[in-house]
DNA sequence: TGGATATTTCTTTATTTACTGAAATTACAG
DNA sequence: CTGTAATTTCAGTAAATAAAGAAATATCCA
């Protein structure tokens, strides 16, 4: 399957960016990939259009699936997996923030809670479990909020939005007052 | 200069999750360190406590400079230069953000402009250049509130977000009824 | 059950990224 | 200036990560 020259470059730059958003480039073409196509599409069109090994597609959609950005489907008549993705950025976005917060938050707020449970604590300065408790509540306070955000149907999120912006540009304006 | 237990667990931890969030651990165990210090360091001392090369500290906290995480300072009758972090996770939290944003999200920004600004755009089917759109929409919307609540003061901020919470029970709330 | 298709696992190779240590540069004191 | 301390740059090495290809496993159908 040869793209279109708009998908091509949107899948590549999708891949170049995937380093920097913690996966790796066939992951991420994988995904643009999938967001772009019409259909769902087995792991042999994706082999054949990126044009990488078979493994490592199936790896990647390994990946894939671990964050839920990809679903496998079934077409009747058909013995092989099929994969997409959702279209809707904002489901996307959901699940990308999901992910990472496994990954990037809860590690660190184990250990965090490890190192206040701690017996050492007590030979730190006050300082110092300060800054940690602090890190602590901040990252909890974060994480509670932004659960809270993505329950919420896009539309609400929108207008909740909306509101955060009008307040703040009131804040702004008495501030200058 | 040795380190406490909890301290040393602390940086190291940090380190680790580095590569997670986008530096590696050299860059984050400086960063960590900078944080629990009660004063400003050279790259020195640093150096020392980490057991890393010199040149490495170097690149490191040219690294942090550039996230504007790490500043230096001088000390009176000390040539060296001195290196620290804020204190307050919040003004961490909008560096970081604000880093991200840069180097996660701007250059698809423009990627995406360049795609829908391309002649090559009318080839493509309704369907994909609408989902261009709505992905370059989604990162308008998001970036420019994003901007708008990193501006806010932390206090204010957490109003913000308690009412974004408020709100969203509601929500749920009604969904239920 | 046998055989073909589909998929995954695993070992090896390639690529990228991080780090070191030496050399070069800069900044400053005498 | 000259010499020394501080810092950076850079070339080479090490470590980590990604990807390829072969081998193994699973799935389905005749």
């Amino acid at each position: 399957m040869a793209l279109s020259p708009v998908t091509q470059r949107f899948v590549l730059h999708w891949g170049e960016m995937g380093t920097r958003w913690g996966v790796n480039r066939t992951v991420a073409q994988i995904h643009a990939l999938l967001y772009l196509s019409k259909r769902a599409l087995t792991a042999e069109e994706i082999t054949d259009t990126l044009g990488v090994a078979r493994s490592n597609v199936s790896n990647s959609l390994k990946e894939l699936l671990s964050w839920r950005l990809v679903k496998v489907v079934h077409i009747l008549g058909d013995r092989r997996d099929h994969f997409e993705t959702s279209k809707d950025v904002w489901e996307l976005f959901k699940l990308i923030v999901e992910g990472r917060k496994q990954r990037e938050i809860e590690p660190t707020r184990e250990v965090l809670k490890d190192l206040l449970d701690s017996p050492d604590l007590k030979q730190e300065s006050a300082e110092t479990r300060k800054r940690i408790e602090e890190t602590q509540q901040f990252i909890s306070i974060m994480t509670h909020w932004s659960d809270e955000m993505l329950r919420l149907e896009p539309e609400t999120l929108m207008k909740v939005m909306k509101l955060g912006a009008r307040i703040s540009n009131l804040v702004r304006r008495e501030g200058k007052s």
